[in-house]
DNA sequence: GATGGTCACAGCCTCAGACTGTAACCGCCA
DNA sequence: TGGCGGTTACAGTCTGAGGCTGTGACCATC
């Protein structure tokens, strides 16, 4: 039975800092465990590593010795992740929700290939149950979307925006800096068919139903762009995520609705992690807010 | 947090075999095993390591980039723990029970020299108190002893001989092949004094007890030459340990006592654990009976 | 269709790693 | 000399990881 890097790095840190104290501290374990951690290790050894006393701790001769090959265990083992990784990296297959590839695509390629020049992208335009299937079947390592999606998939939310009723230029509320869902129960509406991703259409259902209204939708289209022209040809009025003005500004007002919010996220298949990718869209998103471009 | 080495060995094994069944029979452990945790790595990294299905199992580009970096690793980490183990053990302290010392030091000293050639060693011929006082302030390794010790060292039986009955050259029961302890009932006894290490003496008592007897000790006198020359002296009988008839052999005759025997032990504390001694002893021990040299 | 082989999932159990509490010891200071 | 602050180590407890067994899904062969 062979030490495991964990040792390795407890043993590291006492002989840096000379205080299981201290290096307790930096590897954020009490240090009653680490403590434990090496005197099961000297034992397993066979060897002590370190005097100590009331005084303080010193490296024995062995665990002088030992140290240089510690350290070096240590680094070669993070190269070879990083290694690993970046093998297993070299292209990324990305989908996109259409609604937000117009304004969120860009910038996403544009920080992977600063940060990972050695992987190629290949990106997708895609419905959301495109996407859904994709990350399942392995065509995609990861999508951009919205929640909910499954619970076979993992998530993490990148960017929250405020959602906004979309009304027709020249609608009585359009003037106004904010609304209450209730407020547009009399309206015609227009939304996604429902069999486009029912799982969002739950949602919106329940989110009328605490709004005390059922909307009279009278039109369905697939996709942003198509709701958003028929918003502006005076058909009835949406409800999207702020973001969605991007696509089109003329002929329609986007005003914001009280307490509603949309979360965009990052989503792959729980045996497939994008290690990499996750960093740099984490990243990325703690220094823009990804829903303001466009 | 880095990966571990058992992950790292657990890869190499199926990257070898290209076979999760026969990797894990290598490692002793169940296919289901390795399978999750062969998984859990490749979630971890976010890389896919082996493409598997029902025919087999193959290294992904990845995979197959990452291990030679693996078996490095495994490589130099075996070689910093042999590294210093090394270290740690440039000198051994070693103690032996005096009754002991005389056949036994000679071939332990031989083993040590020719399997840990950089090691140097003291011996000490010390009493059984001595060897447990030293073990436990650091001033002896290891030590060479019989049992019962005491709790809070560790001991691993390196031998096992017949105990005799220790008689006057002469004496009417000399002859016999074995004795029983209960024949000894009437005779007059020479023994060690019971501070000398109270734990033997205990255990002493419970033999006799068991035998229904309590022994006429005639004189008290530490350690077995002594003890072996108030016999020949005709003084009293013994009971020893059959390698104790090294130390001298006239005027006394051993005969075995049916039913018991003596272990004897390597003893070491256990913060300091002698590894590489253990494995030259248990090896030595397996293939030579220490007890007939002398 | 049965059989044998592969790998993966699910449920369960044990124990190792981590926690908190506290003891023992030492140096310093009033 | 006692109190205080600092160090490391021991003890008891708890939770989750590593390993087990059982079995499913799939494929190739006969």
């Amino acid at each position: 039975m062979t030490i495991e890097l964990r040792q390795v790095r407890y043993f590291v840190a006492v002989a840096e800092q000379l205080s299981f104290t201290r290096a307790a501290r930096d590897l954020h374990l009490a240090q009653q465990s680490l403590s434990q951690q090496i005197g099961a290790l000297e034992r397993q050894l066979g060897v002590r590593l370190f005097d100590r006393d009331t005084r303080g701790t010193r490296l024995t001769p062995a665990g002088a010795a030992f140290l240089p090959s510690a350290r070096d265990l240590l680094d070669r083992a993070e190269a070879a992740v990083a290694a690993v990784r970046r093998a297993g990296h070299s292209h990324l297959e990305l989908g996109f929700l259409s609604s937000t590839a117009n304004y969120m695509l860009p910038a996403i390629v544009r920080a992977v290939r600063a940060r990972l020049p050695q992987v190629t992208v290949t990106t997708h335009d895609l419905a959301v149950a495109d996407l859904v299937a994709g990350l399942r079947d392995g065509r995609l390592d990861a999508a951009f979307t919205r929640p909910p999606l499954v619970a076979d998939l993992v998530t993490t939310t990148i960017a929250d925006e405020p959602v906004c009723a979309v009304l027709p230029a020249g609608h009585r509320l359009a003037g106004r800096d904010s609304l209450r869902l209730a407020e547009l129960a009399g309206e015609d509406w227009v939304l996604s068919p429902r069999e486009s991703w029912p799982p969002w259409h739950e949602k919106y259902d329940r989110d009328f139903a605490a709004a005390g209204f059922e909307p009279r939708v009278v039109h369905r289209a697939a996709g942003v762009p198509n709701l958003l022209g028929l918003v502006a040809a005076g058909v009835g009025v949406t409800r999207l995520a702020r973001s969605a003005r991007s696509i089109r500004r003329s002929g329609v007002a986007f005003v914001p609705l009280a307490g509603e919010h949309a979360e965009t996220v990052l989503a792959w298949h729980p045996g497939r992690v994008p290690a990499a990718l996750r960093e740099v869209v984490a990243d990325l998103a703690a220094t823009v807010e990804l829903t303001e471009l466009g």
